[in-house]
DNA sequence: AGCCAGGACTGAG
DNA sequence: CTCAGTCATGGC
């Protein structure tokens, strides 16, 4: 057993299933704006900012489309960068629009992955986050939260680029959506309790006495 | 009063 | 390819 899959199992151990991705109606299109949306941003902000365009009625990418920059940007103030990333939400949605029906057929997830690549406002994370949590296709998200546990628990270098770090947790799990996306949630659930602190919570001591 | 949050883009070297 | 500068709000 490697260490990556034994954290596995001691996060959901106890923390149980989590059922990502944090959403109010469980739409697609949210889950893709609330990617887009927390880029360098806490999410409590994103949530008034998903808040906001639901009780606009602008949760679609044809709405959003169909609304002018300077409303769209007002409705997403609270999650910052609001100029950018209403710009990014619209290149989003014409990209949806185009290619959502080819993305729920395809398997090829590296080729998908290549081609959200391509999308402007979309990079690494958010591309990965996409794909996992608003198309259930199997790739494993890395953020500064993995990059904090990989450090902290995993005795590996935090800064490593983005696509290596991937690969060492894809290479040491199941390619199974599951647990990608268990996982991912479970490495949040983790941070938001004791990563923050000084202190280590009960868990912490767990994880201790297996690395 | 700063510092930072579930990044990405751009330009420079 | 690596790196700094830029973008912006709200919570602590």
């Amino acid at each position: 057993m490697n260490s990556i899959r034994k954290l596995f199992d001691i996060l959901f151990d106890y923390y149980g299933p989590q059922h990502w991705w944090p959403c109010q109606t469980g739409a697609r299109w949210e889950i893709i704006t609330g990617a887009i949306l927390t880029q360098n941003t806490s999410w409590t902000n994103v949530e008034k900012a998903i808040g906001n365009l639901l009780s606009a009625g602008l949760m679609s990418p044809e709405s959003v489309l169909a609304t002018p920059d300077t409303e769209l940007q007002e409705l997403i103030r609270p999650a910052g960068f609001f100029k950018q990333k209403s710009a990014y939400l619209k290149a989003m949605a014409s990209f949806m629009l185009e290619r959502e029906l080819a993305f729920e057929q395809s398997a090829d997830v590296w080729a998908l992955r290549k081609e959200l690549l391509s999308v402007k406002g979309v990079g690494r994370e958010t591309a990965d986050s996409i794909l996992l949590y608003a198309f259930n296709k199997p790739i494993f998200v890395i953020d500064a939260y993995t990059r904090r546990v990989a450090e902290r628990h995993l005795h590996l270098d935090g800064t490593l680029h983005y696509d290596i770090l991937q690969k060492t947790f894809m290479d040491a799990l199941p390619p199974d959506v599951a647990i990608y996306n268990e996982y991912h949630a479970l490495i949040v659930a983790l941070c938001k309790e004791s990563c923050h602190k000084t202190a280590c919570g009960e868990i912490c001591k767990k994880i201790a006495n297996f690395s």
